[in-house]
DNA sequence: CGATTCTTTGAAAACAGTCAATCTGTGTGG
DNA sequence: CCACACAGATTGACTGTTTTCAAAGAATCG
C-alpha cells in the first residue's frame, strides 16, 4: 500500500513544507489546499516557480536529484494535508513495479508541456496578455491565489496587476 | 543496433525539420549543428523556445503526444544532421530495454530543470540580466546563435539587444 | 560586386516599475 | 463584540526601461 511507504503531513496556511537552504528528499503529492514554491532574490523580491493545488505534485527537483540544498521555499498559501513519499522509498517502488516508471515518466512529459507553455507566455506576451492567459488557462487558481503572489508568478509587479484587473474588469 | 530503428537526416542551414501544421513523430537527437524551434505570433512575431546543439534532443511534445498539428517551426540555423526514431520505433526500444527508459526519464528530469531555469530568469531579470545570465550559462550559444533569434528567445526586442550589448560590452 | 538580410543607431511613444499614500479587509486581543 | 493592528490591494504621480518606427551601417552569400 501507498501507505506503507509515505506519510501524509498537514500544514496550516503560511506553514513551510521547505525553507531555502534545507535539503529536499520527497516526492510531495497535494490531497488538500495549496502550496506556492518561490525564490527570494538579492534584492529580496519574491517569485513565484508554482503553484500546487489539489492532485498535482510539488518539491524541489534540483535538491532532490542532486542533494543539494534548495533555493526554494515552498508555502502552504490554504490549510494543506501533503502525502509525502521518501526518495529511497520512491525508487524502490519504481523497481518494484515497472509500469510505475512510465507512470512517473508521463507526469514528467505533463509537466514539461506546463513548462513549455509557461515560457511561451513569459517571452510573447505583454504583461496584460499574461494576466488573460493565466486566467483563461487556470481560472481556478485565478481566484484562488493572493494577487501579489500571482504578479510574482507572471513577473510584474503587485501595482501592474491591479490596474490591469481595472482596464479588464468593465467589458 | 540505433540504425536499425532510426534514419540520419543531413539540413543544410535554413531549412526546416518540422513546419507548423505538420504532426510530428519523431525523437530527434542533433548529431551536428544547431537548431531552434520557434513559434509565429498573430502579429508575425517569431518567438523562440529553444536552441538544439549536438547531444542534445529536439522536437515537438505536444504533437508527438497527442498527434496534434505543430504549432512551432523547427529550422536548421546551420548545417546539420540529425538522428530521427519514429515515435513507434521509439516505444519498442523502450519495451525492450527497461533501462532505456529510466535514461529517457533522466533526459527529461534535466530538461525540466532547465526549463524551471528559464522560466526563473524569465520573471525575475531584467532585459540586461536575462541576458548576461544567458551568456554565462550558454556561452557557447551566445556566440553560435544570429543576435534577432537570440532577441527572440530572451523576450526582447533585437533594437534593445544591441543596445545592451554595447553598453556591456566596455567593461 | 550587388542584393539581401542582419545589426546598429536615433528619437518618440508606450509600457511597466517605483515610491508613497490611501483604502480594504481580516484576524486578534482586550 | 469592538477597536486596533496588520497585511494586502489600489491609486496617483513620477521615473525609468523597453518598444516601435525609420534609417543608416555591416556582414554575408550568390
Amino acid at each position: 500500500m501507498i501507505e506503507s511507504v509515505s506519510t501524509l503531513k498537514k500544514l496550516r496556511k503560511h506553514q513551510f513544507l521547505l525553507q531555502e537552504g534545507d535539503i529536499w528528499n520527497f516526492n510531495a503529492f497535494v490531497c488538500e489546499g495549496c502550496f506556492r514554491r518561490y525564490h527570494i532574490d538579492e534584492n529580496g523580491n519574491e517569485h513565484t516557480l508554482q503553484f500546487s493545488i489539489e492532485n498535482w505534485w510539488t518539491g524541489d527537483r534540483e535538491s532532490l536529484n542532486l542533494g543539494t540544498p534548495s533555493k526554494f521555499n515552498i508555502e502552504a498559501i490554504e490549510n494543506s494535508v501533503v502525502l509525502l513519499i521518501h526518495k529511497d522509498q520512491f525508487e524502490m517502488v519504481c523497481e518494484k513495479i515497472p509500469s510505475f516508471s512510465n507512470t512517473i515518466s508521463s507526469i514528467l512529459q505533463k509537466s514539461m508541456t506546463v513548462s513549455q507553455k509557461r515560457i511561451q507566455a513569459d517571452i510573447s506576451l505583454t504583461a496584460e496578455d499574461k494576466y488573460l492567459h493565466f486566467v483563461q488557462t487556470s481560472p481556478q487558481l485565478a481566484s484562488r491565489v493572493p494577487r501579489n503572489m500571482l504578479a510574482s508568478y507572471l513577473g510584474i509587479s503587485p501595482e501592474t496587476l491591479s490596474r490591469i484587473r481595472k482596464l479588464t474588469a468593465r467589458k
